[in-house]
Formats: C-alpha cells, sequence, structure tokens
DNA sequence: GGATCCGTTGTAGCT
DNA sequence: AAGCTACAACGGATC
C-alpha cells in the first residue's frame, strides 16, 4: 500500500495543478491523503497576523476546493492546524511499512525552503521513509531555482532584463509567443482517498469559521467583494478575459485609481484577478495562456503596458525575492539604499492606515484597502510614494507591513518588491524626484476627473456633497462650500496632516543628501 | 571613456 | 486642450 500526501501549500485549486495530477494519476500510488496546514497561531498573531479580508478569502478558498475535490475527485480535503513541520513529521509516523510520498510544490520564500531543508535533514536524522516529490513551477512560469541558479543569472531590473531571461529559459513556441507549457486539466482520480481516524491536528470547516468568527468579533462592516476559491477565479477569468479581446489586447497602463463601472465602486478596471492568483486558485499559466488566445486574434499591447508584461513583472519579482539576500529587509540587502528615515511617527503612520490624513484620495485609497481588502494598482503607487519619499517620510517597511496583512493579494515577494519600488530604494525603481500628487489634478498620471471624484465620494462619505473642483483639497475649499458641502474641514474631516508642496521639497532634499551620505 | 539614453506609468506652469 | 519646457538630476547600459 503506498500513499501519497498531496500538500497544498498555496495552489488552491485542481486545474493545472502537477503535484495533485502526479499522486491522481502516478502507479506508484494507491491512495491519497489531500491536505492544508494552517498556522492558526501565525495568523492572529497580534502583530503581523492577517485581516479579516485575508483570512475570509483564505477560508472561502479551501472550503471551495474541499468541494471541487467532492465533485470532481471523489475526495476530500483535511486541513490540519500547526506548524507545517510538526504536522508532517507527524502524519508521516502513522503510516506503518507502507511507502508514503510527499507531493508538493516549491515555494520560494526564505520560510518555505527552511522548512523543506528542516524535513529533508528530519528525514536522513531518522531514517524516516517519507519521500519528498517536489514540483518546481506550480507557483511561476519560470522554474525560479533553476534561473537563478544558472550561471549567467543577473539580478533582473528592467522588462528587457526579463525579456532576455523569458527567451533564454523558455524559447519560442510556434506562434512566436514564449513557449509556456500549457496548462494541466483537471486530474481523474483513480485512487482512493485516506480518512484519518481522530486526530486532534484536524479542524473541520465550522471549527474554522468559529475561531475566525472569535478572532474578529467586529467584522460586520467589512464587506469582501472578491469571493475566495477556484470556482471565482474560473467564472472571473472567463468574464474578464476569455473573448474579451478587446479589454485584453488593449490592456495598458491603467489610467485611473478607479472602477469601470457605474454600478459597482468595488469592481476594478483591471481584472480583479490577484487575489486567485496570489491563493493559486487561478494557474499563472492558464491566465497567460488565454491572453495569448486572445492576441493570436489582433493587434495587442506588448509588455511592459500588456498582461503578459504585468505577469512578467511578477515573475521578475519573485527572481529577486529569490536571489536578493535580505529581500524583506532595508538593511544588508543590496537592493534597497539605505535612507535615512528618521523618527518613526506612529501619529502620521496611523493616520495613513486609517485614512484619515486630509487628503482626499489617499484616504480613500486606504479605506477600501481596510474594508475590502484590495485597492488598485495606481492607487498602491500613490499611498506608498505619499507614506514614504512622498510626503510623510516614513520608512517603508511600516506600509509593507500594512499591506501584508490587509491585502487579500498579499505576496511576500511582490509586496516587497513594489515597496522597494515605490519608496524609490531599488535599483529598478524609478528616480526619487518622480513624485505622485496626493491631489492629482487632470494632468496627472493618476488621472482623474469625475470617475475618481465619485470614487472619493464613495470612500470617505464626509465628503460625498462636495463638488470635483474641491474633492482633492477640501481645506482649499470656501467656507461658504464646506457648509453648503455639510463638511467643515478640520471639524468633520481632517486638515492635510502635511503641506504637501513643502514635504515634496523637503523629501526629494533629504533623499539627495542620504543617498551622497551613503557614497562617501 | 565621456556623453547620452533609458527606465511600466511625474509635476507645474506656460503658451 | 495639447504640447512644450523646466524642474532636479539616479545609475546602469550603450554608443
Amino acid at each position: 500500500m503506498s500513499t501519497a500526501i498531496v500538500w497544498f501549500r498555496k495552489s488552491l485549486r485542481l486545474h493545472d495543478n502537477e503535484f495533485l495530477t502526479w499522486a491522481c494519476s502516478s502507479d506508484d500510488i494507491d491512495r491519497i491523503l489531500p491536505v492544508f496546514i494552517i498556522d492558526l497561531e501565525d495568523l492572529f498573531d497580534e502583530n503581523h497576523g492577517i485581516s479579516y479580508n485575508r483570512i475570509r478569502f483564505l477560508q472561502e478558498s479551501l472550503e471551495d476546493l474541499n468541494a471541487r475535490m467532492e465533485e470532481k475527485l471523489d475526495s476530500n480535503l483535511t486541513i490540519f492546524s500547526g506548524k507545517s513541520l510538526d504536522v508532517i513529521k507527524s502524519l508521516s509516523s502513522q503510516f506503518n511499512d507502507e511507502n508514503v510520498y510527499l507531493a508538493y510544490e516549491y515555494c520560494s520564500e526564505p520560510v518555505s525552503r527552511k522548512m523543506v531543508s528542516s524535513l529533508n535533514s528530519w528525514i536522513i536524522d531518522n531514517e524516516s521513509s517519507l519521500i519528498l516529490k517536489e514540483f518546481s513551477s506550480q507557483h511561476t512560469l519560470l522554474d525560479i531555482e533553476q534561473v537563478v541558479s544558472s550561471p549567467d543569472y543577473k539580478n533582473p531590473k528592467s522588462m528587457k532584463d526579463m525579456e532576455s531571461i523569458f527567451s533564454r529559459h523558455l524559447g519560442r513556441n510556434s506562434f512566436g509567443f514564449y513557449d509556456i507549457t500549457l496548462p494541466l486539466p483537471v486530474p481523474s482520480n483513480s485512487k482512493s482517498t485516506m480518512t484519518l481516524s481522530e486526530n486532534k491536528k484536524i479542524l473541520n470547516f465550522d471549527e474554522l469559521e468559529l475561531i475566525i468568527n472569535q478572532n474578529f468579533p467586529n467584522n460586520e462592516d467589512v464587506t469582501n467583494y472578491f469571493l475566495g476559491g477556484e470556482t471565482e477565479a474560473l467564472s472571473r477569468l472567463s468574464s474578464k478575459i476569455v473573448g474579451n479581446t478587446d479589454f485584453v489586447n488593449g490592456f495598458q497602463k491603467p489610467k485611473t485609481c478607479s472602477t469601470n463601472s457605474e454600478n459597482e465602486p468595488r469592481e476594478p478596471s483591471t481584472t480583479g484577478l490577484s487575489p486567485y492568483i496570489s491563493h493559486g486558485c487561478l494557474s499563472v499559466r492558464m491566465l497567460w495562456t488565454e491572453c495569448e488566445k486572445s492576441y493570436l486574434i489582433g493587434e495587442h499591447t506588448k509588455p511592459p503596458q500588456s498582461l503578459h508584461g504585468q505577469m512578467m513583472f511578477r515573475e521578475m519579482f519573485y527572481l529577486l525575492s529569490r536571489s536578493v539576500e535580505n529581500w524583506d529587509q532595508d538593511f544588508e540587502n543590496d537592493n534597497c539604499k539605505s535612507i535615512d528615515w528618521g523618527e518613526y511617527d506612529l501619529e502620521k503612520i496611523n493616520a495613513w492606515e486609517s485614512g484619515n490624513t486630509g487628503f482626499p484620495l489617499i484616504d480613500a485609497m486606504m479605506r477600501q484597502l481596510d474594508k475590502t481588502g484590495w485597492m488598485h494598482h495606481l492607487g498602491r503607487h500613490a499611498v506608498s510614494c505619499f507614506l514614504t519619499r512622498g510626503q510623510l517620510w516614513q520608512n517603508w517597511i511600516h506600509g509593507r507591513d500594512v499591506f501584508e496583512r490587509k491585502l487579500i493579494d498579499s505576496d511576500w515577494a511582490l509586496n516587497n518588491g513594489n515597496w522597494l519600488w515605490l519608496a524609490g530604494v531599488a535599483p529598478f525603481s524609478m528616480p526619487y524626484y518622480r513624485i505622485y500628487n496626493p491631489c492629482p489634478d487632470s494632468k496627472s498620471s493618476l488621472n482623474v476627473e469625475t470617475e475618481n471624484a465619485n470614487f472619493v465620494r464613495y470612500w470617505v462619505p464626509e465628503l460625498s456633497a462636495y463638488p470635483s473642483k474641491y474633492i482633492f483639497e477640501p481645506h482649499l475649499a470656501p467656507i461658504s462650500v464646506q457648509i453648503s458641502s455639510q463638511c467643515i474641514i478640520g471639524e468633520d474631516y481632517p486638515m492635510p496632516i502635511v503641506d504637501r508642496k513643502i514635504t515634496r521639497k523637503e523629501n526629494i532634499e533629504k533623499f539627495k543628501s542620504s543617498v551622497q551620505r551613503t557614497k562617501n
């Protein structure tokens, strides 16, 4: 009797799932045990625990995965609570003289790699018969280890670098696109599923629900616009990408921070697929391939603008996060300039996080993040520039932590990469003196007009009656307008916590002298 | 080997 | 309204 423990780490899906497909079809395997391990202590940690939105998205994704397993594989998902290493160790010792395999996906994060290496050592030290079966490119298009360890690898810092890495490692298919392996179909399962007898570490969905509600007693005003899970991921892929040639082929740098939809202010103007990708509900190969199908129909945008380009940036950050030591630190990180950010200012950081800076667009974004766990790409630019080199002059680490906790598409490699970028400290950053205006006008790259004005009215309801002319800088509105708009600035909505023009000028100087100082 | 160009996405003021 | 210019000026690649 041979059993495969099918360990879902990131890829919460049945489609394009190599480790699941292998377990379901390999001749070496008689039965499978699909598992997910959840570390509740870590998830609800006081300091770095994740938001309600994030845990809810994860829970929905797991429930959907389980439901789909029941339907398509005549199997189910067992959830364990605890540390991955402990759970796997104890699991593997529950089998007696059988062949036990652990089929799992490679994860590039230092913690994840360390866990696997500890497991390896444990196997050797204890002469365990557990056989590890790792699948390398489950979460990314590139095989991260292979690319990073190739002799000619250099840290990429532009789309050009990525084009050459893709050419070298993937080659081209007959259509002239990078030769990405086609996504695997949902496997058909010929194995039985192992059922475990009582185990105190097993967590059923009711218990999980209970624990979440206990940890988030006041979640009534939190809305989850995005429903977690593969089912929803595939349905969103269908509605946004498949057959949507104009949108896919015309995709370019988003021009507004808000939405496309008249009726639903929470529907992004972009694809809205990021949370599904970060949770592995949607395979990147699946998305890549669907875009390519659309590109074959006619003219289309190219990297860096295109959706393929967006995905290539994702690969870039995955490579860097693996090859750059201390990717998530602001010291001993050679992709991070040493900047003197000065004193940590709790008041400023709190105002930023809670959406009370007195800058309506920034506040709208941060409140949207807080309530829904999502924020538009350009909005992320605006608020991170604002917190760091733009206005508040706070270390990017603080903003990174907030995003990490709250974003439902939170992803360690990408989140750190984007903060390094926006704070202006990375070699791939834009020049530090290009600062987004938090109060955009019609010429700003954060193009606004009425769309964003409505976006602000929705998320900062205090200002809902303000005329568009003043809505981004309401403190400049004459008092008569403030009265007629039923919102006195300084009473009903904060005055700007800094003078944006002064801080902009000061911060450019600070950045410059900080860089000079480290040079000398 | 110095000048020039470029980097997914800047802003403000003027004509 | 759109386009130009000044602002201030990184750092690596390319010419």
